[in-house]
DNA sequence: GTGAAAGCGCTAACAG
DNA sequence: CTGTTAGCGCTTTCAC
């Protein structure tokens, strides 16, 4: 039943070319008579057309699509970005075909797969982020790659992340400026990007203020709860625990909320805690969590911006953006206090 | 660089159709020699070569692609129902292109629009569902749509949602069971189809107990959590406040607990509260939230398999699924204790 | 100002 | 068992 150029050729008496022309062409390169416009665009309306993308696609070879491949579209975090990415891609007449890669490389090298198939312009990946093989193998000049949050070190296509570095070091000086000396880092999945950057911000600030950091107080192997419930139970049975904790992830947070509650210890007067990742919920926990929020909108409009850039001129030199994460104090820290 | 079935075609010797026939037709309608067969494949995966969908969209006038809107992707529950679609899509061969309406029907109306133009399959649609004229405007026979979550009475379409009275009565009657009389619902935007439902269930549990439902204990106007913090403070103010909160979304439970906490009040000790929405932090919060759950990645599932289904058999009658919702208790309510 | 025609990459009769 | 051909809906040179 759809309608194309050439019924409303028929229908109006002109040809496809100039049907084309009024209805698709904005430059106005091909001075077409008003009368003539007007007729073809009452005939388009009337008869409903609908501009066929797949059939322009073909044609131009841009499909107006981009792909965002996620690792796990029901975290806040990707859901979040995914909408702003969708927001921005919009704003250019792009859709986004989205892909959850489930954390899972493969998976991850399938969705790269279809949405090579589907042609679309240009990709939007927040990689797994351990392996990077099956990446390169899809890599061409034609479809350009835009990192997302997870970057890989040896990287050469445009990317935009957070400084993890930074947001980890913001939220340990904050601990030891609250008087705390014995630290505790919950660190996530160790050889991700996000983690190395948070440990090595996390030992910068203790280094900085002199601080040494022990061995035993850098727990955990996932961004997961049930990691930060362990890593915390883990901490809290010490001889000498620490008198606050930073965690590397939202969910690591989570999880030792939970046993510092198992424990009948109250944050923050027994033990602070501050978290990388600020979700919606953190300021509605008791207490409310301090946290290292990242700019997540900015870094999906980033990479949209990123992407139709190279689009536009393909040869420009890459570029590699680190966006700031700020600290947000809530009520999850407090001095320390020495016993007397 | 992209090489094409003629460039394959070139290279072997073989005529298109038959390199075609190789690479895309699973059936073996065409008797083709083995041996044939493997030199074409051999010859595709020397070239790289990736079908195009695009041509291949045109020609067969399916994409394979179907198109998606959520009111908005970065509530965790339509964040999960994507993932949950994605899932099922991709099981099928099928791409999803996303678009997030941003709880404004203007902007759900424009997506439908290039969704059409995108030519997708089909559409799975939680709508803003205030307004349905403009959803009425873009029904046709060749894309069918499929309702999620938010539905209009009179549909016609294939639909799939929770059985929101159903998850309304059994919090109700969880309240009532641990003996609370003087209860308040925290409702969000009236006319939508959620709020109804929910509303409902909840006087209906409340008439079979026999207990009256005052006027003043009905409270708020939309699913926010600035509302639940309002409406929560606006019913301890009373000189009869109520003794337990039936919260219709989990923001505006969010916001009850805020209210709450400012006003000294613990949870379920002094107030009990159980909430519609099931977010992954619940069991998180202290207390953990007693909560109904709703079966979201079923959801999205049912949803792709009636549009399938649909799409196969486009002269089926409408289905009309609504999933069953789950109380899960935890820790938010007790037993209501009379003073002495 | 407008039209004719070619072709984007693919599939599906139809033919042999 | 394989090739020829037409055409999906659109854009764009080239022509008039």
């Amino acid at each position: 039943m759809t309608c194309t150029l050439s019924d409303i050729a028929r229908q109006t008496g002109f040809s496809v070319s100039t049907v084309s022309r009024v209805l698709h062409d904005n430059s106005n390169r091909y001075k077409i008579r008003e009368e003539t416009k007007e007729v073809i665009r009452s005939v388009a309306t009337a008869l409903g057309y609908t501009p066929n993308k797949i059939a322009r696609g073909l044609r131009l070879n841009r499909t107006h699509q981009m792909g965002i491949i996620v690792a796990d579209l029901a975290n806040p975090f990707f859901a979040t970005m995914v909408k702003s990415i969708s927001k921005e891609a919009r704003k250019s007449g792009y859709s986004i075909v989205v892909c959850d890669s489930d954390e899972n490389t493969h998976l991850e090298e399938e969705s790269i797969k279809t949405l090579m198939e589907n042609r679309v312009d240009g990709l939007l990946i927040a990689a797994v982020g351990v392996e990077r093989e099956h990446l390169e193998r899809f890599r061409s000049d034609d479809v350009p790659f835009v990192f997302l949050d997870r970057l890989y070190d040896d990287i050469s296509d445009d990317a935009v992340s957070v400084d993890n570095r930074k947001g980890a070091r913001d939220a340990t000086e904050h601990l030891i400026q609250n008087g705390h000396r014995r630290i505790a880092i919950l660190q996530g999945l160790p050889g991700t990007y996000a983690n190395t950057g948070r440990v090595t911000g996390f030992r910068q600030a203790m280094a900085d203020a002199g601080i040494e950091v022990r061995d035993q107080y850098v727990v955990g192997d996932d961004f997961g709860t049930l990691n930060g419930f362990l890593g915390t139970k883990h901490l809290l049975r010490m001889e000498d625990p620490p008198t606050a904790i930073f965690a590397a992830g939202y969910l690591i947070a989570l999880g030792a909320l939970d046993a510092l509650r198992e424990e009948h210890l109250v944050v923050p007067r027994d033990v602070a805690l501050v978290t990388f990742d600020d979700p919606g919920f953190a300021p509605h926990l008791s207490p409310p969590l301090t946290a290292v929020e990242q700019p997540i909108e900015q870094m999906g409009e980033m990479g949209v911006k990123l992407l139709l850039r190279r689009l536009r001129d393909p040869s420009s030199a890459p570029r590699r953006i680190l966006l700031e994460p700020r600290l947000i104090v809530r009520e999850s820290v407090a001095p320390l206090v020495v016993p007397a």
